[in-house]
DNA sequence: CTTTATAGTGAAATTCAATTTCAAAATGAG
DNA sequence: CTCATTTTGAAATTGAATTTCACTATAAAG
């Protein structure tokens, strides 16, 4: 699944003119090797370490690249901070997020995003996408 | 409703020894006569024109006392602005948003709720509070 | 009706992530 | 290789939220 979203980044940049990059395809390996759901502060910290070179300005405009492309999703869950996780096609999931530890965790119900699909009917409102957050306190964060 | 809410905002700002101003009160009139999801500067804009006196910081300060004294939600729609809506006490629903022209219409569903608390659990997760929005075309938006 | 301690107000300053600007560097088509 | 175009990264800017601070208002006490 890590080369379907490298080709699918790598021919997005091709259609579009884009033009191939050492940084851009640095981004993109630490990205796709990671299964957090990452700032762009995060990632661009992380990044440093092994190539300092690398601008935050080029992780923030390579991460909205990602999720043009269509092998990301941008998240804002609170915290101040846009983050971003790899995402295949199709696939969909929303989360659970600890309000204690940051913690985030992932669930997919069907049933769920039928009733969604019945309200929008309802009220002749077309989805596009949307938001399903739980917060609360992680098993770990009940003590 | 309007009563009871006015109340609870009173009763709060007593037990909490805060005290009762002219501010307060003219803001309080306005966001309950509202029915709308009201951003900061939006209050803010509204109220200048029969009371220019009061200062924007002010209406921020007194919403997160709303939101504080449970009268009043807060909520991120995405378009860069805090908004408020004030809530009776218990009374839940969630939101369908205009992507085009930002109307903001509600709908609330038991079996909705129901399947959220069924997830948390499976996971042994507390619920706080959720997050549940639905991004698209309203209706009218749609020719 | 004072006095006085405490809370509130509003303008201005600050914060902070996001976004834009710009000059220099890299890419790749021809 | 050449050259038009894109990319990069540092620095500057933006904009909403939040904090600071000197001054004012509130209300409890006398
Ligand atoms: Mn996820
Ligand atoms: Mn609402
Ligand atoms: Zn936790
Ligand atoms: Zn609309």
């Amino acid at each position: 699944m890590k080369r379907a979203k490298t080709k699918i980044f790598h021919d997005f940049i091709a259609e579009r003119g884009l033009k191939s990059t050492r940084q851009r395809d640095i981004i993109l390996e630490a990205f796709l090797v990671s299964d957090r759901h990452l700032s762009i502060e995060e990632l661009y910290l992380h990044l440093r370490a092994a190539h300092p070179t690398i601008g935050y300005v080029t992780v923030y405009r390579t991460l909205k690249l990602f999720a043009e492309s269509g092998i990301a999703r941008e998240f804002q869950f609170g915290d101040g901070q846009t983050r971003y996780e790899h995402v295949a096609e199709g696939e969909h999931h929303d989360h659970l997020v600890c309000v204690r530890c940051g913690a985030i965790s992932e669930f997919s119900n069907a049933a769920m995003e039928a009733i969604q699909d019945e309200i929008a009917a309802a009220q002749g409102f077309i989805i596009q996408h949307h938001k399903m957050e739980l917060y609360g306190l992680c098993s770990a964060c009940q003590r």
